[in-house]
DNA sequence: ACGGTTTATGTAATGTTATTACATTTGTTG
DNA sequence: CAACAAATGTAATAACATTACATAAACCGT
């Protein structure tokens, strides 16, 4: 449970993604880390793999991009399934987890046999602000 | 609610997802339509494009591939939001409606101000058969 | 500290998915 | 038939992601 020490260039990876306001393309992050010797895609979606891995960032896959998670503490799939709104007008995204669906979604690969692995649930639309 | 007459294009496109078992990337349609006449990806995509505007079609985000509607008669937002299971070892594609995923999804939305637009819901993992 | 293993890195090339731009054709409608 | 809208053809390019191979750094048991 204990967090293993992030390399250089994973750090470099999730500070980007932190600090960024919406999520960021794999090759916007790279842009942004030109300065810190970035060179290649590889370095970012290395860094990327392994993040995603210990769950402190998200891929959202109905726009080929990427999030810092919003509360990394924990690891996050103590929360299980994790969805997500999107705005499409500002880029704002919210991370939210319900038992509910969660509850529906086991329930059907329960009755059809399936072994669900990783679940994609992503809403796009506008945000408070942009509507 | 008559579904208008589809193009060539259109209908080749269709076709060719309708008979596959499972989903086809568009550069896959694009292969399989080059005796017919295919030449360029835009093709496929515009066909593509036409298709889900009439719900004809469905792409699969977390896989970037398309699969034809399981049941387009009486197009398919008919049944609001649509789900998916997605067998990672054989491609097979099962397409769901749950209405309480629905309301779960609606709930947050209002609470949160959100207006929702299109939703994506992806469970990759294993079918009954590739367990 | 040493050797061996695993993990991370650097770099280049390539593969895959999707769009832009522009010219032409077809279909529909008044 | 003229005018407009929708679909098509073609080429080029953009955006996203992986493979292959060489090198370096971190880790571990002795």
């Amino acid at each position: 449970m204990t967090a293993p020490q992030l390399t250089r260039n994973q750090s470099l990876v999730l500070d980007a993604l932190s600090q960024a306001e919406a999520p960021l393309s794999a090759y916007t992050i790279l842009d942004k880390l030109r300065d810190d010797g970035f060179r290649a895609p590889l370095q970012v979606y290395r860094a990327l793999d392994k993040l995603l891995e210990l769950g402190l960032v998200h891929r959202l896959e109905s726009i080929s991009a990427f999030v810092a998670c919003a509360h990394p503490h924990q690891g996050c799939c103590a929360h299980g399934l994790t969805a997500f709104t999107i705005c499409e007008a500002c880029g704002k995204v919210t991370e939210f987890h319900d038992h509910l669906i969660e509850e529906r979604l086991a329930a059907f690969a329960r009755d059809h046999g399936f072994r669900p692995g990783k679940a994609t649930i992503e809403v796009r639309g506008h945000c408070a602000g942009c509507a």
